[in-house]
DNA sequence: TCAAATAGTCAGAACTTCTGACCATCTTGT
DNA sequence: ACAAGATGGTCAGAAGTTCTGACTATTTGA
């Protein structure tokens, strides 16, 4: 039995669980036949939405440089995840949507994230896991550029 | 004033914090002349233990291979912020210490923890960031690879 | 209509990280 | 004592990620 662990810095404490849930989640898809994603592919292809979205938008959500993400969605487009297509209401941009193989991937994602989400709850109990997710909810007020 | 957003995943939510602690400590560091420390070397750097860390400590705790370990040590090393010494009680070993640069960095890199952690129970109030803090160290019980 | 803003790409470089092979030193079982 | 294996660390090479800067095409607005 560990001797109990001096208190860690609150960032440190966000960041294990945080570490574990892209960890487990990776490897439930890899399990699953979706094992040529990489992180940096998943954190982009994760932000997708439904009916599509631009360049610019996946890069500004993904924190990364249009470059950047315009390199990791061809990646993503060459393993059958992603398909560009022209965005009608603007000759500049292409909107990137998923294929038929990313929404297989998403939907084995959402598995992902609800097993996890059972098993923390399992852990904690429904009464502190709500009190964790309603106080990062409200930190968001203050740390999320995106909001 | 925005819509209420639906319910963000916990990882999401774990992360979104998470970053914003990362940026700002990186930014009050290089405000205060620190500005050569990229995340990956800074990462390494937080682990460093006040009498010294082995290569391979630093590794696993950081999560990445003794290779890049030592790039980062290396680099580290070359900006000033550590030191290298032999270690007396294993001849294989050396010990990856704090140089005088290194400590100044770190006695900042407290302080802008410290801001964070008061800007954060200004908003939640002490009460809902315990409640918080206490959830995540009960999460590293099941998430935590190194407890 | 023309200047500015926006969407995206290309090229090149820097940084991070990995795998595999290797050497030196320590530890253990016999 | 000593060989065999484990551990600490490095070297070499490659892949993956990310950046800055420059550029084209399209849209928007004064």
């Amino acid at each position: 039995m560990p001797v109990p662990e001096a208190s860690l810095p609150t960032p440190l404490l966000l960041f294990i669980p945080y570490r574990y849930a892209e960890n487990s989640s990776l490897q439930h898809l890899a399990a699953r036949g979706f094992d040529d994603l990489t992180l940096a592919q998943a954190r982009v292809f994760a932000r997708i939405a439904d009916e599509g979205s631009r360049l610019t938008e996946l890069a500004e959500s993904a924190q990364v440089t249009k470059q950047t993400a315009g390199y990791l969605v061809d990646q993503l487009e060459a393993g059958g995840y992603v398909e560009r297509a022209a965005d009608p209401s603007d000759g500049r941009a292409r909107l990137v949507r998923l294929a038929t193989r990313g929404e297989q991937a998403r939907a084995a994602a959402m598995d992902a994230l609800h097993q996890l989400e059972a098993e923390w709850e399992a852990h904690l109990g429904p009464r502190r896991l709500k009190a964790v997710r309603d106080g990062l909810a409200a930190l968001r007020e203050i740390t999320d550029p995106y909001l």
